[in-house]
DNA sequence: GAGCATTTGTCCGTATGTATT
DNA sequence: CAATACATACGGACAAATGCT
């Protein structure tokens, strides 16, 4: 076994007994600690980053990161919100744009629009322990809602609102792909354009055949979520 | 745009051009041509190997990639084979080992077995143009599959095997996720335990709700194959 | 099989850059 | 502004794997 490898089991095994938000020692401290140069050090911090373990900050550090588990099914997914909660994390929302504009063609036919006609689209971000975690983009169908940009400032979940407005949300469809998420994306997750990302589609209808009320399409940092998607009956 | 991307961006419009399997000009090369120093220009091919787009080989060189889209869902999957002959990769398959053994805990709940009770456990390594790409388990309830070592050596499908045993071979339940490859998964795929890699579980039942046949995991490297789950319709 | 040139992988020590506190 | 901490770069050296002779 290597230095470097060494250097990560012996981490490894002091974050398994520190909570996420932890912070490690600075690389100097462990240059000393373990008489090693900084380029081991950071190697083996670089594991540790690599399996998700630790989070780096330039000029604040290294620390336990939060991973969350989030399970999707064609059943539905529960809200992040509650997961993320539920999981002991400090969940947030934020509604950072909302306009009225054309959807592209692609999603104009997943909600079945003429061309040209607008709907309203959404974009929100979440957060886990005040970490950037998941990007939002939500298209929904003309009609269907109205003073969203009032209405959901702080509300985490679409679905409920759409409940409020005497709909039946159901899932139709959805795809769940990990990806290189586009330039603006990766900006707003303040991530790298090489890292890949999960990308989940869903179309949401009206009950079971009903109309298409909202298409959405979210990207979540690997290193915050790991989804999970599972189908069928034992 | 630093040097570095430059010189990313300039290899990338000639990987464009050019097919899976061909080989990238040396790192010495490329230092000459682009007057970097061996930092940069190994930066600016580790964020090609990073979106997937280039693999690199000590002692032999640095090769365009090639990576398959496989598309999961609940109805099932067309198999990985298929896949990369249609994509006009070249697929291969071995078995590398076919044991009567118990299954652990887990798996054996999944198959309905009382403790104690053997299956048969395959382990199948598939490539793709001679690149090992995934690693599949399959426990097979006892008295499903018999001299399954002679008849599966040069089959790709178990699906098609059990269906030449008049079994109606379903996709009861499945789960999709990225982990991180045991030791052992990771040294087969000939990875590291640090790169997150797809785990594709399956239970395949006779007919719909009918006896458990078998349960299969599946690890599958990202940089070969990327996966794609999809439900519902539109 | 042995030997050799080529190619990528890893590491070192140092210096400088940049974000945070 | 100063101190701290992580990010990036350089040039060189050696290791390890590959492929050819």
């Amino acid at each position: 076994m290597g230095p470097v490898q060494q250097i990560a089991d012996s981490l490894e095994s002091e974050i398994a007994g520190s909570a996420p938000g932890d912070r490690l020692p600075s690389e100097h401290a462990l240059m000393r600690r373990f008489g090693a140069t900084r380029t081991r050090v950071r190697r083996a911090i670089e594991l540790l980053e690599a399996r998700f373990l630790v989070r780096r900050a330039q000029g604040a550090g290294t620390f336990v990161n939060r991973r969350i588990d989030y399970l999707v099914s064609p059943e539905g997914a529960p809200s992040l919100h509650r997961t993320v909660e539920r999981a002991g994390g400090v969940p947030r929302t934020f509604l950072i744009d909302a306009v009225e504009r054309e959807a592209p063609a692609d999603i104009a036919e997943f909600l079945d629009l003429d061309a040209g006609s607008p709907c309203t689209r959404l974009v929100r971000l979440a957060y886990i322990d005040d970490q950037i975690a998941t990007c939002a983009e939500e298209w929904i169908a003309p009609g269907v809602l109205d003073n969203v940009d009032v209405s959901l400032r702080a509300i985490e979940s679409l679905a409920e609102v759409l409940r409020g407005t005497r709909r039946d949300p159901v899932r139709a469809w959805s795809r769940v792909a990990t990806d290189f998420a586009p330039a603006d994306m990766a900006a707003r997750l303040e991530t790298r354009e090489t890292t890949p990302t999960w990308c989940l589609e869903t179309l949401t209808r009206d009950g079971a055949g009903g109309a298409a009320l909202m298409f959405s399409r979210s990207w979540l940092r690997q290193d915050r979520v790991r989804v999970v998607i599972q189908f069928g009956e034992r």
